[in-house]
DNA sequence: ACAATTCCGAGTGAAGTGATCGGAAATTCC
DNA sequence: GGAATTTCCGATCACTTCACTCGGAATTGT
């Protein structure tokens, strides 16, 4: 091999505690901030890990945090205006999976073989990722979560 | 935290060199086997990594193995009837994201919080990852690798 | 002052990735 | 029958990532 394709697509729990997250905030939009550690106990998630969450998704913009006594985190914008696609690329990384096809420099990548085929599985595979999660708002999923049981 | 969310779907190297794999048995179909040292060559892929992953691919029933000299693999069926969705299941493990949403227990996951919003979310990028994949074929894959460029 | 809370960086055990290696078993060719 | 070929099988290994924990600083409200 010449080059490495480093880790292509994945969601882990980084994604799934994130959007958590995330949900909650928007359940409490509207209603001042939100400590990370009112997050935990009703998710029952890990705090300390939450927090290196949060970090990642502060960098991204999408949330805005107040330190001190009575602080915690609020969204940076309203609810309807964050989409998954925004948390999961703030907390995995650029969606695209990275299999010839990285944003910027798609066709330098596949350098052997520019008609590669296996290619158009992965382009069809990241727009049909980032369709879905760019297609879901913060204030959609909140609503569903409060109300609505889904039946599988 | 209670139970563990076990590695949520993710495409690394397997699956990209494993499609490589699966598209020039393909472009090979009706000629007989195919070597692993053939296809190690023609895609520069690491020869000894591919048996690892073709194990894999045997197990599924994807392909057929010869043993011997002039021996090699075959596709198990044609190449019309084996989807991206079936090679990237056998190496990558369940496409779906085990986030409240393993299959067969679909609920019992979800213990905590049967209305879980985020749910949602997974439900949906597993539906929209599933199509995408099982909608391609091998036999769609090895005609647009021998011909047609694709200009991104 | 004090408690709450965000911020920051470092560290850690377990798992997964991306291989490599040695060798056994089967098959074909000579 | 023997040698070459090739699939099979299991072990090992360096490296990275995952999922977390910890200690401590900075900031703010009471």
């Amino acid at each position: 091999m010449i080059g490495n394709s480093p880790a292509a697509f994945h969601v882990s729990t980084r994604g799934e505690y994130g959007m958590r997250l995330m949900v909650d905030l928007a359940k409490h939009w509207g209603q001042g901030t939100v400590s990370l550690h009112a997050v935990a106990e009703r998710e029952d998630l890990p705090e300390a890990y939450l927090e290196q969450l949060v970090a990642a998704l502060r960098k991204a913009g999408l949330v805005n945090g107040k330190r001190g006594a009575g602080g915690g985190y609020v969204l940076a914008r309203e609810p309807r205006e964050i989409t998954a696609g925004d948390v999961v690329r703030a907390l995995e990384g650029p969606i695209e999976p990275q299999i010839c096809t990285a944003e910027g420099e798609a066709i330098l990548n596949c350098v052997r073989e520019p008609d590669c085929g296996t290619r158009a599985v992965w382009l069809k595979l990241q727009d049909s990722i980032a369709k879905a999660l760019d297609g879901m708002t913060l204030a959609e999923l909140a609503k569903t979560t409060t109300r609505e049981r889904v039946n599988v």
